[in-house]
RNA sequence: GCCGGGGUAGCUCAGGGGUCAGAGCGAACGACUCAUAAUCGUUAGGUCGAGGGUUCAAUUCCCUCCCCCGGCACCA
């Protein structure tokens, strides 16, 4: 019975190129869930998109001498590009500057007005002496007033590490252009958060299946909930939709209440590019459907409690969700990573510790790094990538574990057989292993749809292990010189495990999987492809989406039924032992 | 300061009140040579951060302390 399920990907920033940390966060992870279901016949719906709106991009594009629109044009292009050639394999992967996403940003935040749930609050904020824009506390700094230190930020002293509040600093000055900012009152539209604490609490309490850290995390946030500020004074982003507002260019939608929305929008847009504008309801207005969110640790207040309560407060309501009388649904699972560092150091763009993954993919292939990134990620701790530990999880894991033995079986059965072998009766310890490789589909998918992908890679790996050990002990490179029908039968049987963990591999290693697909002979694509397409709105403006047809999938999560005297093609290896010496070059380049 | 997460074999980590504390990799030795010098076997005797407590029993529960990391809500 299928399961509708939505997998919900954080989007990424689109101010500069994304590196490792980004991938490996939100995308690796979320890919690999979203192929697996995809695999076990579920509907998987994956969406995401670019996050164009805000003060960085502002700031950015004022840098570069552009709009904002452009700098974020490049963007998304760029990091679109990344996660193709990374394969994550989203339904739909837009930006947030369609008119489809201001329409329905537009909708959610009228609706949530017209309940009542925005609250009209003035306050005092810092602008820039130049431009008039917003300052956000980051982007000021100055002399703490606590320690004296001189380039604390707005928000807090890094030295001594208290909270500030940007008007008690001493010779405050703009971050951007060294101006001291102004000071003024300013009226601002704030979430009634407390509105939702009693509903959020009992909710939160009940998601006793998330991870720990994100459940208690939440449920602390609830103690001290206060009304949260959605609009800014700012020129790009969405405008405010009340008539006081329409002529107001430097009043918008802070970015993260629309960039969550994107969640609901892009579903809209997918659903109305296939044809079928309301199908994004069998997800959202379908209490039958789970839907999943993946992102870093950082955006956990924002899917746990922002998201939920805007969700909440929408309801049913609305020209866009009305009409059925579902409400929308809450998430089911909000699955947070830790943060990934780079040789022990922060990723820094700045300070030039950082590998984007386009320069990574220029050199090395994806399924390795997403092999690494999964074994060694930063799943349930903060986790360090080192060029030694990437070259030495590729060279001592993946090229020497999986790829030899999917090399070396292959390699026999094609010199020998050049197809699939018939194999004569099965000796007790064929039967074992073939037994034991099988009941990885139940283990590893288990472990799968409990978001623990590193222990459902390592067992994929240990499965693997057992394979090269039973070959090793049934040597039928010896054997066939002297009984050519027990060689096909142990062939045989390292065949079919082989591809048993073709399929256990896939949601992980979806390229080399699809290339192994084909050497042992089938046709189609066992998961993929991707591709751009463009899309096309009503005032005709065009703009790129990620997609595929995954329903044209011939992979299916169960064990193969590999057919005998299927002609093998020749095979060739899967993976790439790398130099030692790669380790120096990379670290040269990014000191 | 407050909240949270960590400190387990050379490295990366898993585990969890009680048979000898585990895995992968490295290292040593041996086997093998079909395979990208890949594979297979044996070997590691590590105060499970420190101290105290609860218990018949703690690395696993509680307390204190030390060290590391993250968050603390208008950066996204």
């Amino acid at each position: 019975m299928a399961e509708k399920i939505l997998v919900a990907v954080a989007w990424p920033y689109a101010n500069g190129p994304r590196h490792l940390g980004h991938v490996a966060g939100f995308g690796v992870p979320s890919d690999i869930f979203a192929r697996y279901h995809r695999l076990k016949g579920n509907d998987v719906l994956m969406i995401s998109g670019t996050d164009e709106h805000g003060t960085p991009v502002s700031l950015a594009a004022d840098r570069e001498g552009v709009t904002p629109k452009a700098l974020a044009d490049r963007y998304n292009r760029i990091i679109g590009d990344d996660l193709h050639t990374l394969g994550l394999s989203y339904d739909i992967f837009t930006r947030t500057t369609t008119r489809n996403h201001y329409r329905v940003v537009q909708d959610v935040f009228k609706t949530l007005y017209d309940q009542g749930y925005l609250l009209r609050q003035t306050t005092m904020g810092a602008f820039s002496a130049t431009t008039g824009r917003t300052l956000p506390d980051r982007y000021i700094e100055g002399t703490c007033p606590i320690c004296g230190y001189h380039e604390a930020r707005g928000d807090q002293c890094d030295q001594c590490g208290n909270q500030l509040d940007p008007a008690d600093l001493i010779n405050p000055r703009s971050k951007v252009d060294g101006t001291p900012p102004v000071f003024r009152e300013t009226e601002h539209f704030f979430l009634d958060l407390p509105a939702f604490a009693e509903q959020l609490a009992a909710w939160i309490t009940r998601q006793e299946h998330w991870r720990p850290n994100v459940r208690t995390f939440s449920l602390n946030l609830l103690d001290d909930l206060r009304p949260r500020a959605i609009t800014r004074d700012l020129d790009w982003g969405v405008p405010i939709p009340l008539p006081e507002y329409a002529d107001r260019e430097t009043k918008r939608i802070y970015v993260w209440f629309d960039a969550v929305i994107g969640y609901l929008s892009a579903s809209i847009e997918w659903a109305r590019s296939r044809g079928t504008p309301d199908a994004w309801r069998e997800w959202w207005q379908n209490p039958q459907a789970p839907h999943y969110y993946f992102m870093g640790k950082d955006n956990i207040v924002f899917h746990t409690v922002i998201w939920p309560a805007i969700l909440l407060g929408y309801g049913n309501g609305g020209e866009v969700g009305g009409g059925t009388g579902e409400p929308l649904q809450l998430p089911h699972n909000v699955v947070s990573s830790e943060f990934l560092t780079m040789e022990g150091r922060k990723f820094s763009s700045s300070r030039g510790i950082v590998i984007y993954v386009n320069d990574f993919l220029s050199r090395y292939d994806p399924d390795p790094l997403r092999y690494f990134l999964t074994i060694a990620g930063p799943e349930n701790q903060d986790a360090d990538f080192t060029w030694a530990e990437f070259v030495r999880r590729n060279n001592d894991e993946l090229v020497a574990n999986w790829g030899n033995l999917v090399n070396r079986t292959l390699t026999n059965v094609f010199r020998n057989f050049g197809q699939v072998p018939q194999p004569g009766p099965l000796a007790p310890e064929d039967v074992a292993l073939m037994e034991a490789t099988e009941r990885g589909f139940a283990a590893i998918g288990t472990l799968l749809e409990g978001t623990k992908f590193k222990a459902a890679l390592t067992e994929a790996m240990r499965l693997a292990s057992q394979v090269n050990f039973y070959l090793s002990e049934q040597e039928p490179w010896k054997v066939i010189k002297s009984d050519r029908e027990r060689a096909a039968t142990v062939l045989y049987t390292a065949l079919r495990c082989v591809d048993h963990l073709k399929t256990m591999m896939t949601p992980f290693l979806p390229f080399t999987s699809q290339q192994l697909h084909e050497m042992l002979g089938y046709d189609g694509f066992i998961a993929g492809p991707l591709a751009f397409r463009e899309c096309t709105e009503e005032d005709g403006s065009t703009h790129r989406v990620l997609t595929g047809d995954y329903a044209g999938w011939v992979g299916r999560w169960q064990a193969s039924d590999l057919p005998i005297g299927q002609v093998l093609r020749k095979p060739e290896p899967l993976f790439k032992k790398l130099d030692e010496k790669v380790v120096d070059e990379e670290l040269a380049r990014y000191q």
